[in-house]
DNA sequence: GCAACACAGTGCGATAGCGAACCGAGGGCA
DNA sequence: TGCCCTCGGTTCGCTATCGCACTGTGTTGC
């Protein structure tokens, strides 16, 4: 059981009506992701069903010769592991999680029996898999046309987007994974945007200090999918935001 | 009112159960699509829905200065304008015709109505757009990683699935844009590959000689979209399909 | 039959990103 | 306190691809 409290920082979450919470909350729990944690394994199947509130989960492809590239980021806008109710069972992708912290996770056969009731949380959970097509279909082709500097840009927005404060906790290594490129290439990135003042990196953490100017400096990809997300999935009047985690508000302390 | 013969040329219909053809075929009308029409503009509604048969079109993302690149390709397997009953009415991409031919087209509202039946057509369509999410990942990925060769393979085999004979009329340039690369890439590698004797390119027409080549030379990224389309979209017994177009088998002798 | 055009093929310099190697500083741990 | 490991910064040569320009040859239309 989960307190409705928790289940209105999940966007997805708090759009279903009273009743189909009062259906789904009884099954959900509470879940604590670690960051770089797995949740699947490309073509395994999607038992759970997680919905983060202030985690984010990297669905990423992974290459023969054992390279990734992130296809989505799903955070407290979206859910992890759809196939388990669309029908499919399993995705060809890795779910991990790329920065710690809360998800309501619950057995995708309760998600199914919801969505087999074709009610809002089956309009709703369709209007997601088209926002997430969209992202999917935009990293093509940013991968395609934008430089690293650009990627990483994108890359930082939509991971702001995901959470309330301004520090983004990776490596160098962990996003140059992520966007399929070097880490040398990401340390060259990020430096330019440092001496810009838009970023400040130290050890494994990046504080964005300027976000206008990230905005104005990545490529159309971000907007492009941010507004086909708000498109789709419009903000509710009773989502409430993640609190500033408690963790992140001394790791703040530590570093000020 | 369409004849339930060409129904059967496209797996999605073909799967349908017989209650559901009989509710929908009604309403449905046989199209000839031309080469490089334009079905949809990005975010424009998707009115119609349109089921090819052997006609092939390209979802393709169009970027601030132009630049396109495709980030789906949709043939007999499955559908163009899935909006118009997932609930999202439009989609940022666009849908041009990349081989001309036959396609099944009917107003997106009884698609829906069949949709909200809930029956074997909303299960079959959610599998299909998984397919299409895991079409548009490995695309990504494959913008990331692969030589223009390999994609080149690729794109020509996924072309090759959706129709019955072995001729791409396509020019160099148009691949490109499709590919998101420059004429001159495409020119070299379709040489390469040339020399190989893989394939015969002459004047907007490119014969393809030797499949297992292409197969073996392209990345895994053609084999990891075929594999997934496979696994959700198991062939029916009852489809069939479209035979080899008149205007094709008159093309070949022209130039044999 | 000729002009105009579309398409494929080629060459050239520029460049973004790659692979590999190395270094120095921070920070955790014994 | 000292050691070791992680992280980020830097360098070097290499390659795929780009942008641009130009050529030659089918094709089409007048």
């Amino acid at each position: 059981m989960l307190s409705s409290i928790v289940a209105k920082q999940n966007r997805l979450l708090a759009a279903l009506p009273q009743e189909a919470q009062t259906r789904l909350l009884p099954h959900m729990e509470c879940v604590r992701l670690r960051a770089g944690q797995l949740l699947y394994e490309a073509a395994q199947p999607r038992r759970h069903v997680y919905f983060p509130t202030d985690a984010i989960v990297s669905l990423l492809n992974v290459s023969a010769n054992g390279a990734s590239s992130e296809v989505a980021m799903i955070g407290n806008e979206g859910v992890v592991g759809t196939a388990a109710f669309m029908g499919g069972i399993c995705s060809p992708w890795r779910a991990s999680v790329q920065r710690a912290g809360g998800a309501c996770r619950i057995l995708g056969t309760h998600v199914k029996d919801e969505f087999d009731r074709h009610g809002a949380a089956l309009q709703l959970l369709l209007r997601y898999s088209q926002a997430r097509s969209a992202q999917m279909a935009q990293t093509a082709a940013c991968n395609r046309y934008h430089s690293i500097e650009q990627q990483l840009c994108r890359w930082m927005l939509l991971s702001l987007d995901r959470q309330s404060d301004t520090d983004l906790s990776l490596t160098h290594e962990s996003i140059a994974n992520r966007l399929g490129v070097r880490r040398e290439g990401v340390t060259d990135s990020a430096g330019k945007l440092q001496k810009l003042g838009a970023i400040s990196c130290h050890r494994g953490r990046i504080a964005v200090l300027d976000r206008r100017r990230l905005e104005h400096l990545s490529c159309e990809c971000y907007a492009a999918v941010h507004r086909e997300t708000e498109r789709l999935l419009p903000r509710q009047p009773h989502y409430e935001p993640a609190p500033r985690a408690r963790w992140n508000v001394l790791a703040e302390l530590a570093t000020a």
